[in-house]
DNA sequence: CCTCAGTAGTGCC
DNA sequence: GGCACTACTGAGG
């Protein structure tokens, strides 16, 4: 029978809160951006090759969510992700709102204070936010990113200096570090 | 070069 | 409650 306990939960799970979720796309020179926004803020930033792959995966990450897909072309929050995505370092000046558990939360905060330009790794990351142990999770919490540029899980690299992986693909990765550490956008 | 064990959070059964 | 996943790492073959 329900209880109580069954309904705390420790993770606001993005995968069994049911949602709105109001849906809009972009375009950049990374391809194409999904923002999904909730009433509370941003839930999710994607790069994709195509609005159909992108909006599958957004149905994937929320399946109780319902999506509202709504005109993108003059949604200014939308161009303002997209020049963040342009534009290393630009702040973005709008709630966030990045479902996971607690974990992946003190991960994801963990990213936004590596500063642009520089990188990070999985241990260091690890050791941060006091969990030296548990590298490999770290590494998996930073999979889990639902904010793509905006949390910028693509600062963190092997300790060997090379790029793992990254969701929306590892040569975007690449080409936003090299932006990064350029130090302003490409001409 | 490649494989393997250690390790810890998450998701699905 | 269990078990098999990893965007990891360092050690060994």
């Amino acid at each position: 029978m329900m209880t109580v306990q069954a309904m705390t939960r420790r993770a606001p799970g993005a995968r069994t809160e049911p949602t709105t979720l109001r849906v809009t796309f972009g375009a950049s020179s990374l391809g194409v951006v999904l923002v999904a926004r909730s009433a509370d803020g941003i839930a999710a930033v994607a790069l994709g090759d195509d609005r159909d792959t992108l909006r599958d995966e957004l149905r994937q990450r929320f399946p109780r969510a319902e999506l509202v897909e709504s005109d993108s072309t003059s949604d200014p929050l939308t161009a303002e992700v997209v020049r963040c995505i342009e534009t290393p370092g630009r702040a973005l000046d709008a709630a966030l709102d990045p479902r996971g558990s607690e974990f992946q939360r003190d991960v994801w905060s963990a990213l936004r204070e590596i500063p642009v330009g520089e990188t990070t790794t999985y241990t260091e990351l690890a050791a941060r936010i006091g969990r030296p142990a548990a590298v490999r999770a770290v590494a998996q919490a930073c999979a889990a990113n639902p904010l793509a540029v905006l949390v910028p899980c693509h600062r963190v690299v092997r300790r060997d200096g090379s790029l793992s992986g990254y969701r929306w693909g590892v040569e975007r990765k690449r080409e936003l570090l090299t932006r990064e550490s350029a130090g302003r956008s490409p001409a």
